[in-house]
RNA sequence: GCGGAGAUCGCCUAGCAUGGUAGGGCGUGGGAUUGCUAAUCCCAUGUUCGCAAGGACUCGGGGGUUCAAAUCCCCCUCUCCGCGCCA
């Protein structure tokens, strides 16, 4: 949600946004329904404000036993002017909380502008790209040879981009959660495995209204959703609190499975397990200061960066253009790891800055001193890793002539063996 | 799942029987006063509408009764205690 202020003094802004995100939205729409909820307000208030006035006069006729006939029939007429006025405005509040709910976030003024195959900017790249003199395997046939994951099962008991993980794969699959840990702890974020389903409140709070449809399971006859990632449930622990601000910045590892419908990804890396419906992630979320929220951003995706050069995968880091863009950021860099079986860079990593757009919708807000005026903060996340994809890269960059892998020298101590 | 108790302003708490429009304490900020790192007193301290003056809303959530609901009635959620069930 985007500061109604910015919608009344300068919605320019908003359409310019619009405009570089190439998003459809009905501008004008919002700022008449904007208009009419404040003066319906206004005239409720009023009507409230008489019968508040009159009901004390009742009071005090009351006590002094006088009559308050002719008080209650006009009190009484004015109810029912104020049920119908309270009905209206409460019909104009719902349609302008839905609109303005879907309004994307503003957009930095580092970020490209336009379309992703154009403006996507590349920014740093590490590593070297392993070169093998032998003839490459994908992961899809590492895994069949090496009895690490069983698709075909999978599919008759779940369906489509399920999988069971087998063997020393589930033990690697433990070992990047557990390195991630470790790697987070010690740079003083908080662990946290968060509920895995959430209420439609929370989820609404976090994410889009669009992206329910896409991304998200929902539990029948339940009000509960399967997280789509812990980002989603650890936006929403501090719904509604007023944080100290020197409790800032809140830094938060998140652990968790995650469920995505990946609805019209049909055909898209169809095999093995680099998109599926369920994968394990670590999640980096950061609750800033506004005024903090930039340079922890790019901390963010430093850390993220030294993650992956510790694992030695190879990657790089792409700003993303305002086109490409998730609606609720207003700038995203990704991280793409270098994947050897696809002979190409794929993404595994999103790290966005929200500014105060989650913080709004959930009611988030801080303030240094008790009687200060309250401030929404400012929301980061970051993948750190996504355990399915960053698999992937390990087997198919890490792959031996004999068709092994080699465990990444980080990993090591946590599967107890370097090789699989 | 059953029975009982409970949820009040950032935190603690009063009010609920007998409906009259949230009171106190702590913390925090500001001010006053005072010869000492202290004490005392006053004011402020939720959301929202408004340029302002000033309103409206707010007692876990939602309905209802009433001129008027923290208070009465109904539904729901959560917490605690006991019982049952269970990885």
């Amino acid at each position: 949600m985007l500061d109604p202020k910015i919608l009344r003094e300068n919605p320019e802004k908003i359409r310019m946004m619009l405009k570089d995100r190439a998003v459809e939205f009905d501008l004008d729409k919002l700022i008449r329904l904007d208009k009419k909820r404040r003066e319906l307000i206004i005239e409720t208030d009023q009507l409230r404000k008489k019968r508040n006035d009159i009901s004390i006069e009742i009071s005090r006729r009351i006590k002094e036993k006088e009559n308050v006939e002719d008080l209650v029939a006009e009190i009484k007429s004015d109810g029912h002017k104020l049920i119908e006025l309270e009905a209206d405005r409460d019909e104009i509040e719902k349609d302008y909380v839905r609109l303005a709910y879907t309004i994307p976030n503003l957009i930095h003024k580092s970020v490209p502008i336009g379309d992703s195959k154009t403006e996507n900017k590349e920014i740093r790249r590490w590593g070297k790209i392993p070169q093998f003199d032998f003839k490459i395997q994908d992961h899809i046939d590492i895994v069949e040879n090496l009895d690490l994951v069983d698709l075909e099962r999978a599919a008759k008991v779940s369906g489509a981009r399920f999988y069971y993980l087998k063997n020393e794969l589930v033990r690697l699959n433990q070992a990047l959660i557990n390195f991630a840990l470790d790697f987070l702890a010690e740079k003083n974020y908080s662990l946290v495995q968060p509920p895995f389903l959430i209420k439609r409140k929370s989820m609404e709070g976090a994410i889009i209204a669009e992206d329910f449809e896409d991304m998200i399971y929902k539990i029948q006859d339940k009000d509960l959703y399967l997280i789509g990632t812990s980002e989603h449930a650890i936006a929403a622990m501090h719904t509604d609190e007023i944080i100290e601000g020197k409790h800032l910045p809140m830094k938060y590892a998140g652990v968790s499975p995650c469920f995505r419908k990946e609805a019209g990804a049909h055909g898209k890396d169809q095999k093995g397990i680099f998109r599926v419906h369920q994968f394990e992630k670590v999640e980096l979320f950061v609750f800033s200061r506004p005024e903090e929220s930039w340079n922890e951003h790019e901390k963010m995706i430093q850390i993220v960066e030294e993650f992956y050069q510790k694992l030695e995968i190879p990657y790089k880091v792409i700003l993303l253009s305002s086109e490409d863009m998730g609606k609720i950021s207003a700038k995203t860099y990704d991280v793409e790891a270098w994947m050897t079986g696809q002979n190409a860079y794929r993404e595994i990593v999103s790290c966005s800055n929200c500014l105060d757009y989650q913080a709004r919708r959930l009611k988030i807000r801080f303030r240094d001193k008790t009687n200060e005026e309250t401030q929404y903060l400012h929301t980061l996340n970051s993948t750190l890793v996504a355990t399915s994809r960053v698999l992937v890269s390990i087997m198919e960059n890490f792959q031996t002539k004999d068709g092994h892998i080699d465990i990444p020298k980080v990993l090591q101590s946590y599967t107890g063996k370097s090789i699989i």
